[in-house]
DNA sequence: TCTCTCACTTC
DNA sequence: TGAAGTGAGAG
């Protein structure tokens, strides 16, 4: 099993074949050369580089002149188009690089992550989504203090395993599931300078890692076939999702843009970090992991104790409120107001159940745990003094990048751990990893697309890069879910955008898009659901969602109809194009006809030479079966994964709930169901507790002052009798240091 | 193995 | 003050 250090660079990179050219800033643009605004000006647009892009005129002009061609096939006549002399920019790009910069990347919380390394890997995911721990967290040097930087992260698979915890150690336990679909997170400060960013740690913890294929957290942008400037479905969202018990592989890559929309045409630099690799699981199988996680993060304080566990803390003060209970209720019985003394007794029980509002319980709490404090405060001082400090103090890991680097032309820096010199920096199938001291160099990769140079300059780690370019194409598959555009699931969002940019997760913050802020766009109504800021930054995706069109329509044979049909389908209406920007119209009317058959040929070129790569090359693919569609233009049709559409959902029989189930199981059958379930399995209270923790979040404390309240219940009696019991069972296995404590309040 | 609820935490 | 993040534990 071969590790995938995947290769984001793809060979014979060259922007000036890409036909699906965003509309950029003017000076970009050659729409005034050509004479015209023709509709499909904003696929003649070029890259920043473009004017040096086009000065190559015969391997370069030639696809452009396909593109003119096929635009006239379109209904557009070529002789509209003027000479091909014409097809170069009005006005010359100034290089942007003007100054070099020779990013390092260091990894914060080193010994946080080299500790969670040992320890075990286990990352927690959940369906909600959980965010990373150890936290990812770097430190950037190097940059250009002028320019700005994109900063992202994803997370790749590291190899093509399942795994499973036995013995006390992870196990190889059969090959990987279909992988889920894989999203960019682009830092909610980007774009920023490099002063910016080398001025702080640049800290990804809002990214959340799922397991939940539908998240809700993944947004699809949906545009219409009628108007749409990038037809197909594009999704992007703060969470990543995983499988469980597989393993992964953080990744952080910096580029130089000032705009997100010129991510596809910037250079890529991309670091990886072999101690951040981790085992996602639902649950932690690894004492150690979670130890060390209790120990470390804040939020899980309150399991940070030496003496007893939380629970029994807990435990131990319900059955001393329960105590307190009894004697009073024993105390007032027969002689006061019924209802009012149990509901006093009762109260003291429910305070005394959260020690967090009961003075009885805090104080008690300290006497149970009279460590408690302290061990605290130390885990506090620990804290201050651990990892972060230490961060703060040292930072061990380091980029090596190299110094030289290729301007303008593709090249690919894979700078290989220093166990693994010139070789694979990982191999996947280990289970015995390096040392994490072996490990202190991360990967770096560059990839560009600026340059036109039709070779790629590899490093030693070109084997690696090979390999990993192979096992890129293993996540690009996932793009067959490309099909049903028609369908508008949150399943689908997750799912679909596989395209070069496999999804672009974008933090709520992100905004300050040059382009098409503030403009409406055509999403689906269900699936748009953010701010402004947020909306001009999906905006600012539209020329991305051109490229994944592209591929929806070149690779998966999608056509245009299928999009129309969408757009009716979601009541948008094509008029609405009417209230684009002109610009955007322009790319609109151009989209059209580059989605047209015409131009289906052509997409394994603008894939080609995307170097939008690294993200690409965050769909990771599988080494030997699975290729990347762009790469082998005889792989058009990727395999075929787990459609979200086709997820059955079976429907239980809500009737066998209701003569069957518990209370618990028709929680399953949703809130309603459950509710009657609960209500028809059995009038006791347990069962319309449940019933009424169906129907909210209610904490047991309320669920019980429900079914114990006199004043609530109807069963009044029955329920005190049984927590008499209750409590009579309790006390027996109690032991006697508690009720020498358990005095009235 | 996963999901949900809970009480706790931080911010 | 409340939203959000946390592991434990039950199912």
């Amino acid at each position: 099993m071969s590790l995938s250090m995947r290769d984001p660079v793809i060979p014979g990179t060259s922007m000036a074949y890409h036909p699906f050219l965003p509309h950029r800033a003017p000076d970009f643009a050659m729409s005034a050369v050509l004479g015209h605004q023709p509709p499909f000006f904003p696929a003649l647009t070029l890259p920043p580089n473009g004017a040096a892009a086009l000065s190559l005129p015969g391997a370069l002009a030639k696809p452009i002149m396909d593109q003119l061609v096929g635009a006239a096939e379109t209904g557009i006549p070529f002789s509209s188009l003027g000479p091909q002399a014409h097809l170069r920019p009005l006005k010359t790009m100034e290089p942007e690089e003007e100054v070099e910069d020779d990013p390092k990347v260091h990894l914060e919380a080193k010994e946080l992550w080299d500790q969670f390394h040992k320890r075990g890997t286990e990352m927690v995911i959940t369906k909600s989504g959980r965010r990373m721990f150890p936290p990812f967290k770097v430190r950037c040097s190097g940059l250009d203090k002028k320019a700005k930087y994109i900063l992202l992260m994803d997370i790749i698979a590291a190899d093509d395993c399942r795994y499973k915890f036995h013995n006390s150690r992870w196990m190889v336990a059969g090959k990987a599931d279909p992988e889920m679909p894989k999203r960019m997170y682009i830092h909610p400060d980007s774009p920023a300078t490099g002063e910016q960013w080398m001025s702080k740690v640049v800290t990804f913890h809002k990214l959340k890692l799922t397991n939940n294929i539908s998240d809700k957290h993944g947004f699809t942008l949906a545009f219409p076939s009628d108007h749409a400037t990038w037809q197909g479905n594009y999704s992007f969202g703060t969470q990543t999702i995983l499988n469980s018990m597989h393993k992964y592989q953080p990744r952080f890559h910096i580029v130089r843009a000032n705009d997100i929309l010129k991510l596809p045409y910037s250079t890529f630099r991309t670091y990886l970090f072999p101690e951040t690799e981790f085992i996602a699981v639902t649950a932690y199988q690894n004492d150690k992991i979670t130890q060390l996680k209790i120990d470390n993060n804040p939020f899980a304080k309150g399991f940070r104790d030496t003496g007893n566990g939380r629970r029994e803390k807990r435990k131990q003060l319900t059955l001393q409120s329960m105590r307190v209970f009894d004697d009073r209720h024993r105390k007032e019985n027969g002689t006061s107001d019924e209802s009012s003394s149990e509901q006093a007794a009762f109260n003291c029980f429910a305070q005394s159940s959260s020690p967090a509002v009961s003075t009885v319980g805090t104080s008690n709490l300290k006497d149970l745990c009279p460590s408690e404090g302290e061990s605290d405060a130390e885990a506090e001082s620990k804290e201050e003094h651990g990892p972060e400090a230490c961060d703060a103090a040292k930072i061990s890991t380091t980029t090596s990048e190299e110094p030289s680097r290729d301007k303008g032309s593709p090249a690919v820096k894979a700078h290989l751990f220093a166990a693994e010199p010139g070789g694979r920096p990982r191999d996947s199938g280990r289970l015995g990893k390096a040392s994490p001291d072996s490990r202190h160099s991360p990967a770096t990769i560059s990839s560009s697309t600026r340059g036109l140079g039709a070779e790629e300059r590899r490093s030693p780690g070109r084997e690696a890069a090979a390999t990993s370019k192979a096992e890129e194409a293993r996540a690009l598959p996932a793009k067959e879910a490309f099909a049903p555009l028609s369908v508008q699931t949150d399943a689908a969002a997750a799912h679909l955008g596989q395209g070069p940019l496999p999804g672009l997760g974008f933090a709520p913050g992100l905004a300050g898009q040059q382009f098409f802020n503030g403009h409406p766009l055509f999403l689906h109504p269900g699936q748009f659901a953010m701010g402004g800021a947020f909306s001009s930054m999906a905006a600012g995706m539209g020329p991305l969602l051109a490229t994944v069109s592209g591929a929806s329509t070149g690779v998966s044979g999608l056509d245009s109809t299928a999009m129309a049909s969408a757009a009716a389908a979601q009541g948008l209406s094509g008029a609405s194009a009417a209230t684009l920007p002109f610009h955007l119209q322009q790319h609109v009317l151009a989209s059209q006809g580059l989605a047209m058959s015409p131009f289906g040929s052509l997409f394994p070129y603008p894939y080609t030479y995307m170097a939008a790569a690294a993200a690409a090359s965050s769909a990771a693919a599988s080494s030997s079966v699975h290729r990347h569609p762009f790469l082998n233009l005889n792989t058009m049709r990727p395999r075929l994964r787990y459609s979200p559409y086709s997820i059955p959902v079976p429907v239980p029989d809500s009737s066998s709930l209701l003569s069957t189930a518990l209370p618990s199981m028709a929680a399953a059958a949703g809130p309603l169901d459950g509710k009657a379930a609960a209500l028809a399995a059995s009038p006791a209270s347990v069962a319309v507790d449940s019933g009424s923790e169906l129907n909210s979040r209610s904490s047991t404390l309320s669920s019980s002052s429900v079914s114990l309240s006199p004043k609530l219940c109807p069963e009044k009696e029955a329920a005190t009798s049984e927590l008499q019991s209750i409590q009579r069972l309790v006390s027996g296995l109690e032991a006697k240091p508690d009720r020498s404590r358990s005095a009235s309040p």
